[in-house]
RNA sequence: CGGGGUGUAGCGCAGCCUGGUAGCGCGCUUGCUUUGGGAGCAAGAUGUCGGGAGUUCGAAUCUCUCCACCCCGACCA
């Protein structure tokens, strides 16, 4: 490609609105060009990356045997009322009406309309197992839209569907989909990591979320290097500590602490670590609200924090308690509560709190905590003790082998057994070979095509822009010749370049626009291609080219013969 | 939804407090020079100042209202 005849729409400063690096850059790159909130047009240089990331994920799931079809993004409301979604889904759910008055929504997954098919076209165990899978724009409303593409309302995924005669055979898919997905991460040049998931509502026993790792990543994963156990952070299990609770070695004692309302100032003004602090945590379950028995209390150490998914869990759904709740109920200022002598409220200790002695936490009176505090005997024993916290680097792995660590990811993937979840509500059903109907064991299999080109940026770049892995960028190579206008000997030596490389497959983009060379270095580094081939007389003199990977920091003189070889083998 | 913020040329912003015929940088157009890291000089073009209503002799500026976009979100005791 040349770019004189090519459209590069790269910007010098990125939009005010921008707040991840690839969000900036994506923009700076003319990769992509915002058209309302949450959706975005792909701009040819985006595209191309898209494309790519398409390419390698059609290949492996055509490999694993799964086999594509296109199913259509407007969705009748039937389908989704006969599932139970249309009520539940939410506003997340793009809703509209036909002209006759119909209800319609845009789909952001297609389960209904795949069980759909499957019902009408699948009558006998001999037509199983089989797996459907499209690559397609979905779209959710989301509430707020934000980091550009990586959490864009519009977006494009790859998903796929597989039925089963029974579990064992389902199992076996997912077995199959957690390789093919990790063939497809791997070949995208990504650092990621594949964790258990939250099944959440949808059940099954397996369901894993593939993140590649990146510090902006809104999610937690926890992962223990010395043995293969990786989970979200919304799941992973903080195991009950080993040793026995020491015995209360202090009396309890009540300090004032005035404005301190936080377990670290608490412990700094006291001068202990914050783990021997607890914080209490006040709360209302959601199906009682009315009443005050709804109250509830949840007891975490200091340093650690409430994991709310694994806290629904063990009280069902919750919220918050407000501010004048907790003076109406407990009569005590927010910041002073404590377990002790609140026992009209249930009281939920997380396991580390329910082994702590001599621990200290607020005394239910403004302005003052109690210190020395101990189970049994200034306190009953606590009713409920569930895990309810969040892991945190160092906890012993759940499964004993191990301390986990903690990095943060963005979920590029999600495999999960739906089992009858869609079957049965909509009675899909086929023949076993004893004559019986039997429902279709589901799983379903997502990868977000669009999430993995920003998540793809946020791992990869630099200070002067992008820095695609090979085997997305836009290009592979930029061939940047100085004085293209100018010079013939330059002008021929780049277009012979081009024309060679072209025709062995490399993906070369000719800057031969005549710009001064600064702005043609800057625009390639910023669009992130990986391989940079200078042509210029000076150079050309000692019949030598210039070459330099993106993430080089000098260039290299060589003998033309040699970037081509190593720039062929790159294809 | 609640709170905060922003909206002025394609992009980034100033001007608004204290009303008086709209500016800067980049980009764009033309010419000349320059040509190995985002060039220099000269001449230009581009704005319903987010929309509407109001106050006023006069509104980008003050008031009301609507819209769009951005940030934050309950607890962290």
């Amino acid at each position: 490609m040349r770019a004189s005849r090519y459209f590069l729409a790269t910007l010098k400063e990125a939009p005010a609105d921008a707040e991840l690096v690839s969000h900036k850059l994506m923009v700076r790159a003319g990769l992509i060009r915002r058209l309302a909130g949450g959706i975005y047009t792909w701009m040819p240089l985006g595209l191309r990356v898209v494309r790519k990331v398409e390419a390698i994920v059609r290949e492996e799931m055509n490999r694993a045997g799964a086999i594509e079809l296109f199913m259509p993004a407007v969705q009748p409301a039937e389908l989704w009322q006969e599932s139970g979604r249309w009520q539940k889904y939410g506003p997340e759910l793009l809703r509209l009406k036909d002209r006759h008055d119909r209800e319609f929504c845009v789909g952001p997954t297609h389960e209904e309309v795949i069980t759909d098919i499957a019902r009408r076209e699948i009558r006998s165990y001999r037509q199983l197992p089989v797996h459907f899978y499209q690559i397609q724009t979905k779209f959710r409303d989301e509430i707020r839209p934000r980091f550009g593409v990586m959490r864009g309302r519009e977006f494009t995924m790859k998903d796929g569907y597989s039925f089963h005669a029974d579990y064992a055979d389902l199992q076996r898919e997912y077995r199959n989909m957690h390789d093919t997905y990790t063939r497809i991460f791997t070949r995208l040049g990504l650092e990621f990591r594949a964790v258990a998931a939250d099944p959440g509502a949808i059940g099954g026993t397996g369901s894993q979320e593939f993140h590649v790792l990146a510090e902006s990543g809104e999610d937690a994963l926890a992962y223990c290097p010395q043995s293969d156990y990786a989970a979200n952070v919304e799941l992973a299990e903080a195991v009950a500590p080993n040793a026995e609770r020491k015995a209360p070695a202090d009396q309890m004692k009540k300090v004032p602490t005035p404005g301190k309302t936080r377990c670290e100032d608490v412990a700094e003004q006291l001068g202990i670590p914050i783990q021997k602090t607890v914080k209490a945590i006040a709360v209302v379950r959601e199906e009682t609200q009315k009443v005050s028995g709804a109250f509830a209390m949840l007891l975490v150490r200091g340093d650690h924090d409430l994991n709310e998914i694994k806290t629904q869990k063990v009280i069902g759904g919750f919220r918050f308690a407000r501010d004048e709740e907790i003076e109406r109920i407990l009569k005590c200022r927010p910041g002073y509560i404590g377990p002790v002598s609140s026992s009209a409220l249930t009281i939920y200790a997380d396991r580390t709190v329910a082994a702590m002695s001599d621990f200290v936490c607020g005394a239910n009176e403004a302005g003052y905590h109690l210190t020395g505090v101990n189970w049994g005997r200034d306190l009953p024993e606590p009713g409920q003790v569930a895990d309810i916290r969040k892991v945190i680097t160092g906890d012993p792995s759940p499964d004993g082998k191990g301390n986990l660590e903690i990095v943060r990811g963005i979920e590029v993937g999600h495999i999960f057994q739906l089992r009858t979840k869609y079957s049965e509500p909509m009675k899909a059903s086929f023949l076993d070979d004893g004559g019986n109907s039997r429902l279709f064991e589901m799983g379903c299999y997502g990868i977000g095509i669009t999430r993995i080109v920003g998540a793809a940026i946020e791992q990869n770049h630099d200070e002067r822009g992008i820095v695609f892995p090979e085997a997305i960028a836009p290009f592979h190579v930029a061939l940047v010749p100085i004085g293209y206008g100018k010079s013939a000997a330059v002008r021929e030596a780049a277009d012979a370049l081009y024309q060679e490389l072209s025709d062995s497959g490399v993906e070369v983009l000719l800057d031969d626009r005549d710009e001064r060379p600064g702005v043609m270095f800057a625009d390639m580094e910023l669009i992130g291609i990986p391989h940079r081939v200078v042509v210029g007389e000076r150079s050309l003199k000692e019949g030598l080219i210039e070459y330099q990977g993106r993430r080089d920091k000098e260039p290299r003189k060589l003998h033309q013969a040699e970037v081509l070889s190593k720039l062929r083998s790159k294809s």
